[in-house]
DNA sequence: ATGAAACCTGAGTCAATATTCAGGTTGTAA
DNA sequence: TTACAACCTGAATATTGACTCAGGTTTCAT
């Protein structure tokens, strides 16, 4: 769902001016996640939105240029939605080992919690490719700070961050595909806690081991 | 490419029969092929498939079901060309974590080299969900194996295999995605180096980091 | 209360394209 | 050479669904 309170910033090109505007608008939004998530954008059909919002179809061009504009609205609320949710959580660990256990684990539970949204993301690809490398440059523009500001702490050692950033990233999308999308049939904290330790301490059998 | 000498095992109802058929086939896949990674999915269309492939329009059917069809059996066919790749390639190295850098670059330049069959891949997804599960389930089943008889070798740590298996071939993916398809400004190499260095020891500054 | 702006309606337009098919061409076995 | 199967052709069909628009309804500042 589409956080109710917010629906600036989504690129719109026209604002409701009324309270039944404002309504119609999160109606339209909430129905359109629900239409590509569930339906794919291709087979997601305008007049489905509307059927699903309650509304006609000329409605939704009272909002939304065209198909592709909402799209592309949900998938910069998503990536919004998903950096604040983590990012929530990530503060409150003691160092980056801590937080990388704490960001897969929190971004699995977010997953589960918004399917729609997020195969609207994955699908980004394929219909808004920009929008879709600016979710993910955005994450690893950030991941990479977090990791230079951990090596120089002395925390974790130092690498190539950038590589690291993208790799960690993967990880974590996978990992949600697989346990929260396709099935929810093993617990995040489990699966994080697997990811936590492949991230910390890697594969070797001691830490002198040489790749 | 799809490769010249084979058009069986593809899923086709129709096979050809002929030398002139064969050679039809391959034009007709190799062109669906070109079509599909430039424009996608839904915008690739048969005619521009059978125009690269200089066939008449109706030819196309003479081959292939429909369109979904072609698209399939071009994911299958990008399962078998990864899975040889890789193994052919892997099975030198003399243990795991030696394995996981050599696989890790020859995975970054058998995408460089197959971009459009990759991207089908990616997008099937989203066009022919069972087919993308099942080019993934086959190369976690894989993965989990190897990693379970190297555990028994004494060469890595115990651990979820198939939750490792997941998070390994996430991070392969998502480096091939930023450093094959969106641009090569990194020799595979160095970004194999870096992940396998990660994957060995983990971020961690010490071998008995807690995680 | 009121009227202008905002909003809503849904039948109709229009372009795109997957698929069919009737008929012509080519390959090959005998 | 012949005849049949295999193959090729491309105009025509049929469906689909994004988007428009002319006109009606609701909201709300004054």
């Amino acid at each position: 769902m589409v956080d109710a309170a917010e629906t600036a910033g989504l690129g719109l090109t026209k604002e409701p001016r009324t309270e039944r505007g404002k309504r119609t608008l999160r109606k339209l939004l909430d129905a359109a996640a629900a239409e590509f998530g569930e339906r794919g954008y291709h087979d997601a059909a305008i007049s489905g939105i509307t059927q699903r919002a309650g509304a006609a179809l000329g409605t939704f061009y009272t909002y939304f240029d065209s198909k592709e504009q909402v799209f592309r609205a949900l998938v910069e609320d998503m990536g919004r939605l998903t950096r604040r949710w983590i990012a929530e959580r990530v503060v409150q660990a003691p160092d980056r080992i801590a937080a990388e256990r704490v960001g897969i684990e929190a971004f699995l539970e977010f997953v589960r919690d918004h399917k729609d949204l997020y195969r609207i993301v994955m699908e980004a690809q394929f219909v808004a490719e920009d929008a879709y490398r600016a979710y993910y440059d955005s994450f690893a523009a950030a991941y990479r700070e977090n990791l230079a500001a951990s090596v120089s702490r002395g925390e974790i050692r130092p690498g190539d961050d950038e590589c690291r950033a993208w790799a960690l990233i993967g990880m974590s999308v996978f990992l949600g595909m697989r346990y929260s999308i396709w099935a929810e049939d093993r617990p995040p904290a489990e699966v994080a806690a697997t990811a936590a330790d492949l991230i910390a301490r890697g594969l070797s059998v001691d830490g002198a081991a040489r790749g």
